[in-house]
RNA sequence: CGGGGUAUGGCGCAGCCUGGUAGCGCACCUGUUUUGGGAACAGGGGGUCGUAAGUUCGAAUCUUACUACCCCGACCA
């Protein structure tokens, strides 16, 4: 992409309104604009990152054998009030009335809609256990939005919701998605670490809060060391053993403030124990019969009489993971994106527009990098060098390509790692290879 | 929802107390000199001062109501 023909609007100046650091880079970086409280329009940059999480995340569910759907923003009122939750939301869901005064709501999630969708269309437990999620806009009320989309009212979230016949088979879909979720995590370049958790409104006796560590986070949590430098679960582990990857998992102490107990904290030898602040960008349920006995949702057991199904939810916040990632990964000069997620790859400065050898070299690489299928921000502007240096920081891509009249003269081009600050020369026939080689490792 | 605050060009702010028809920095446009880490100079464009009503010869400024947004708290993916 040319910068020159596409809208990142960056800044200087930090808007007055932004109190913490991936808040902040995200308005500089022009990646979201804030249209009311706790709701943004994503802008190009912005949008990118999004569709990137959104499409890791897709990935390791399909790979844990969810499938995928999509169910409306809308809701009829009446599947709420058949769970009983139309009456205990509370204000926090936002109901609206259509033009012959039925009610709606506005969807802050989608148990209700998925077990409706489930009871008309599976009837027997042959087709068990089944796993539905979706990626869609959700909305609650909060009370006091903030941290920009860390706690957005209109927010972009997976939610899965697993079917099961057993209990015991319920407690497998559980775990397929606890491992999924650390691998999801993984690619993202985050950390996140599985602690128990209080249920809460949604109920159920087994949950899981995903938390990645981060100075900004919204709660305190508590956990053993060795947790932080736990590398990713396999991808391929055979159901019955699924349980002894998660034992082993959560055998250490992990807690947050609401479900930490000190005593058992204290157990921990304390060179091992880490309080940090933290954010939750997952959660996992297991609920049982909580929706399937209100809404009579039952599918054939083997011995023909009917069952109400256990179930199960799962959800990340892909939009806060936006925020998230951001506070993880970032220095003072911005934001530092992992490859996987970054909006471009590479960004491609050419240090002088309007030299025609240098407009010349950067072109090449430019078309030589796009037909390798390597994602190039091209900053093709008139500005000055040292505005470029700063706003391609800012925006974070992880490697950086600078092309100026000074090197071209040896055949030169500058190769930049933004995670480092790494600047190296390398022959300009060369970049394109080496661009690509390094890209596809970083993956 | 309780407490506090703000609203003036795209962003950051001054002007308000003491009423006289809007200013600064950044950004933007033109030109010149520059040109490797957010250049300098000169010229220029852009604002019904959140909305409505009131007081007044006259309101960004005083009064009232409303709205929006931000911060602290309780609540939450």
């Amino acid at each position: 992409m040319r910068l020159s023909r596409y809208l990142a609007p960056t800044q200087k100046e930090t808007p007055a309104e932004a109190t913490i650091v991936s808040h902040r880079y995200m308005l500089r970086a022009g990646m979201v604009k804030q249209s009311a409280a706790g709701i943004y329009s994503w802008l190009p940059l912005g949008q990118r990152v999004l569709r990137k999480i959104e499409q890791i995340v897709r990935e390791e569910q399909d790979h844990a054998g969810a499938v995928e759907v999509l169910m409306p923003t809308l809701q009829s009122a009446d599947l709420w009030r058949e769970s009983g939750r139309y009456d205990d939301y509370g204000q926090e869901m936002l109901r609206i009335k259509d033009r012959q005064d039925r009610d709606l709501i506005y969807g802050p999630t989608n148990e209700e809609l998925i077990h409706d969708i489930f009871r008309q269309s599976v009837r027997s437990y042959k087709q068990l256990p089944m796993n539905l999620y979706h990626i869609q806009w959700k909305f609650r009320d909060e009370i006091r939005p903030r941290f920009g989309v860390m706690r957005g009212r209109e927010f972009l979230m997976k939610d899965a919701y697993s079917f099961d016949v057993s209990e015991e088979a319920a407690r497998t879909s559980y775990n397929k998605m606890f491992l999924a979720y650390l691998r999801t995590f993984a690619r993202m370049g985050l950390s996140a670490i599985p602690m128990k958790a209080d249920p809460g409104p949604i109920g159920g006796d087994l949950s899981h809060e995903f938390i990645i560590l981060a100075d900004t986070g919204e709660s305190e949590v508590f956990c053993h060391k060795a947790l932080v430098e736990m590398a990713p679960p396999d991808r391929n582990i055979a159901d019955d053993d699924l349980q002894s990857v998660v034992d082993q998992r959560t055998s250490y102490y992990a807690a947050t403030d609401e479900m930490h107990d000190a005593v058992e904290f204290e157990k921990v030898a304390e060179a091992d124990r880490l309080t940090a602040r933290g954010i939750e960008v997952g959660h996992i349920f297991y609920f049982g019969t909580k929706y399937s006995e209100p809404m009579n949702v039952t599918v054939a057991g083997s011995d023909g009489k009917d069952v109400f199904v256990e179930g199960g939810s799962y959800g990340i916040g892909v939009s806060r993971l936006v925020g998230g990632i951001i506070e993880a990964s970032h220095d003072d000069d911005g934001i530092i994106w992992p490859m996987s997620v970054a909006p471009y790859e590479v960004g491609l400065i050419n240090l002088k527009a309007g030299d025609e050898a240098t407009d010349k070299a950067c072109d090449a690489l430019y078309d030589e990098l796009g037909a390798a299928g390597i994602e190039v921000l091209y900053d093709d502007t008139s500005e000055r060098a040292g505005a470029k240096f700063s706003k391609m920081d800012l925006i974070g891509i992880p490697l950086q390509l600078i092309i100026g009249p000074r090197g071209l003269k040896d055949g030169k081009a500058e190769l930049k790692v933004r995670a480092t600050g790494e600047r190296d020369d390398i022959s300009l026939d060369a970049a394109a290879q080496k661009l690509v080689a390094m890209v596809e490792q970083a993956r």
